[in-house]
DNA sequence: AGCACGCCGACT
DNA sequence: GTCGGCGTGCTC
């Protein structure tokens, strides 16, 4: 390649899997942040100017191809944050930069000018008669017709708004071009009307207080914890504050571990700020994701509500930014580049001088190790609005009231005591299907799933088995395939509490909520209503009910069986039951009537249980973090997990006992105290989907030293040719250890 | 990640 | 004698 006399290099980060940036020839400086088109062997790609150099670097540099934005797809202040997240995970930068742009960026495909939008008006000077013959047979075109006609220019999205009843609009409005029947131009896009309905007037006083707090912090960093308890306003508390910012020319963005869960939510902020939020989730099409990604950068978009990946979302003004359920691990993205976007909202609000506000009844133990080391200032709501009360909790001990078909006779007492009232029961068991065990009455074979370490799940509704964690499903069998003895279904699933309780009480209306019944969001919102407007008497559910639904008529809920959370191998199970219990229990009790939580339990005298009866999150976290700090776990300690998988056994494992030996001798070599390299473990379920996992836990006391030591470890572990024997990947500050 | 180069088994 | 297996190495 010749060097020519063009003296500009620029560092272009480029989406592959490799910690290092590659240097172009340009034709003049190019701002940071752009995307460019760079030949990268024998391939072109899309990659992203990440800094100028003046310096020669002494390689035959070839020349970008193409400057692709005239304006930084990426700005100053996102490019930082990627900067600092490609550092604090070892993710290659490329990589990162690439998971941040919407996916209609990653290619050079010239994109439409989203800041202008195609009009349409009726073409002036054709005869009726023409248009009548045109349209005699297409009454829909006709309407769309009619309307534009009577409208003036007018865009795809007003006619929308008009909702007249007809799907496909733009297909139509195609098929009049093609008549020669409308005519059309470009124009700047408008900015949505930001009217909004009013605020809620009466705020407890907590209310008033945490958004006067978060209010006068407006324009400075700060993070805030809001623990408040369920059904006490944080929403709210959430709209005032993007009210405010709005009346200031600002932008909220606001992250929600799941849009498809939190319909509530996100209506109520649709209500308050009409067309001014944009939503960004991953049901949304490609394009419909850019559209969002354009109205929040121009700041025509008031409020972006949306999931983990909405966290890079740019914004023209940013005011504040809102993590609720700051606890759920949702927010951790599990494969790739393993970012938090917690962490990450918090980064960004600090690089943006705005505050940041993370949400929660059971906030992390990580964000309340912040709050109790002075970083973050915790504000409580811990009164329910009206006259609400939060439930009574109650243990059931099934030593004493054993389990009929998975229900004791105090928790079936109290679903016929509420029938008779006409209050609405949820039941509460985390595990769908029909019964977990599949197993010979004789000779004690077990269906188990021959792609992952994991038992089958006996569906009744379609007669098989099915595996929860890679979806296979098979016949049921009547008999043993070993000795051909009857095979008996063991243990509680979704299904079978409702088939039971359809026998007890034959004239309750039992609606079951799991992903089997729920797949759609129609579904969803269809079941919330049904139960809210109260066409159910009892309702079964999973997680799926426990997450943030408002439920007025409930008054019971009952747990059916949390025992499987108390003795589990990971350290933060304890964490997890408290916070799904205290989640699930907050659905009881919302309205006038008080509310009761039924927990069915083997292990009543179990801490953790009598901590969530007292619903005493203070005292939980001091239990948990006394635990924690004597066994130097997060938050008061750092982890780092190295992750292998193959299709072989053992490769994984051998590979990880190579990185083992290295880590040791670094920290040998560097006499690095306070860290320590685990023995390499196949993972608690070793095969998932036809994959052997294994992984590798490292300890530390100081997040520091560990960083230092990954680098150094990471550079001679992908030198080595063993690390490509195996795919493996490193987590920071791993959530799940499975 | 791709994509090519490179060195050993079953086929026209 | 070639077609093609996937191990190894590089991409400014």
């Amino acid at each position: 390649m010749r060097n020519s006399s063009r003296a500009f290099h620029v560092q272009v980060a480029v989406p592959v899997p490799v910690r290092q940036t590659y240097d172009y020839l340009t034709g003049g400086p190019v701002t940071t942040g752009t995307r460019v088109l760079v030949p990268f062997g024998r391939r072109t790609m899309v990659g992203i100017v990440v800094s100028n150099l003046d310096a020669t670097t002494g390689f035959r540099l070839k020349p970008v191809k193409r400057v692709l934005d005239t304006r930084p797809a990426l700005g100053q202040t996102m490019l930082k944050l990627l900067q600092w997240a490609s550092r604090y995970y070892h993710h290659p930068i490329g990589e990162v930069l690439n998971t941040a742009l919407p996916a209609r960026l990653r290619t050079a495909n010239q994109s439409e000018n989203p800041d202008e939008e195609t009009v349409y008006r009726a073409a002036p000077g054709l005869e009726p008669a023409v248009i009548e013959k045109s349209l005699g047979r297409a009454p829909r075109q006709k309407l769309l017709y009619d309307l534009i006609a009577s409208y003036g220019w007018c865009s795809p999205g007003q006619i929308k708004a008009h909702d007249s009843g007809v799907a496909n609009v733009r297909g139509i409005l195609a098929a009049l071009m093609n008549k020669g029947l409308l005519e059309c131009r470009q124009r700047p896009a408008k900015t949505p009307d930001t009217e909004h309905t009013p605020l809620e007037a009466s705020l407890t006083r907590e209310q008033q207080q945490a958004i006067d707090s978060i209010t006068a912090c407006l324009g400075r960093f700060s993070t805030f914890v809001l623990h408040g308890i369920t059904g006490s306003g944080k929403t709210e508390v959430y709209l005032h504050i993007a009210q405010s910012c709005i009346r200031l020319g600002k932008q909220a963005l606001v992250l929600v571990p799941e849009i498809a869960l939190t319909p509530q939510l996100v209506a109520r902020f649709a209500q308050r700020f009409a067309a001014g939020v944009c939503m960004i989730h991953s049901n949304m099409t490609a394009q419909q994701r850019y559209l969002s990604w354009c109205n929040a950068r121009s700041g025509r978009a008031s409020v972006v509500l949306g999931t983990r990946s909405a966290i890079f979302t740019p914004l023209k003004n940013p005011g504040v930014i809102i993590v609720d359920e700051e606890h759920d691990i949702s927010y951790k993205q599990q494969d790739g580049f393993r970012y938090h976007a917690r962490g990450l909202a918090i980064k960004r609000a600090s690089l943006s001088a705005v505050p940041v506000v993370l949400g929660s009844a059971t906030p992390s133990m990580e964000s309340m190790r912040n709050v109790d080391a002075g970083r973050y200032q915790l504000l409580r709501l811990s009164r329910r609005i009206g006259s609400a009360r939060l439930p009574e909790v109650m243990l059931v001990d099934t030593k004493i009231f054993p389990l009929y078909q998975g229900l004791s006779a105090p928790l079936l007492e109290a679903i016929r005591y509420g029938l008779e009232r006409q209050q609405q029961t949820i039941l509460y068991i985390n595990r769908r299907g029909f019964a977990p065990i599949v197993q010979c009455g004789n000779c004690r074979w077990r269906a188990g799933c021959d792609r992952c370490d994991a038992f089958l799940t006996y569906h009744q509704h379609t007669n098989t088995y099915r595996c929860h964690h890679c979806g296979k499903i098979i016949r049921a069998q009547t008999d043993c395939p070993e000795c051909h003895q009857t095979i008996f279904y063991a243990g509680t699933g979704t299904q079978r509490i409702e088939k039971v309780l359809t026998q007890q009480f034959p004239k309750a209306r039992i609606s079951r909520f799991d992903r089997d019944r729920i797949t759609t969001q129609k579904k969803l919102v269809q079941a919330l209503h049904d139960i809210n407007r109260g066409s159910v008497d009892i309702v079964i559910g999973t997680q799926l009910i426990a997450k943030g639904h408002d439920f007025p008529g409930v008054t019971l809920v009952g747990v059916i069986d949390p025992d499987r959370g108390l003795y589990s191998a990971d350290f933060r199970a304890p964490e997890y039951l408290f916070q799904q219990l205290v989640q699930v229990a907050g659905r009881a009790g919302r309205s006038e009537n008080p509310g009761r939580v039924m927990i069915q339990t083997a292990h009543p005298e179990n801490p953790c249980l009598h901590l969530i009866q007292n619903q005493n999150f203070d005292r939980f976290y001091q239990y948990c973090a006394r635990e924690r700090e004597t066994a130097g776990l997060p938050p008061f300690g750092y982890l780092l997990l190295w992750r292998a998988e193959s299709t072989s056994a053992t490769a994984g494992l051998k590979f990880l006992q190579f990185v083992s030996r290295i880590g040791r001798n670094l920290v040998k070599s560097n006499q690095l105290t306070d860290i320590a390299v685990m023995d390499p473990v196949s993972s608690p379920m070793e095969k998932l989907a036809g994959r052997y996992r294994a992984q590798l836990l490292v300890t530390a006391a100081h997040r520091k030293a560990l960083h230092t030591l990954v680098s150094c470890w990471l550079e001679v572990v992908e030198k080595s040719p063993e690390s490509r024997q195996v795919r493996w990947s490193i987590d920071i500050d791993p959530m799940e250890m499975f």
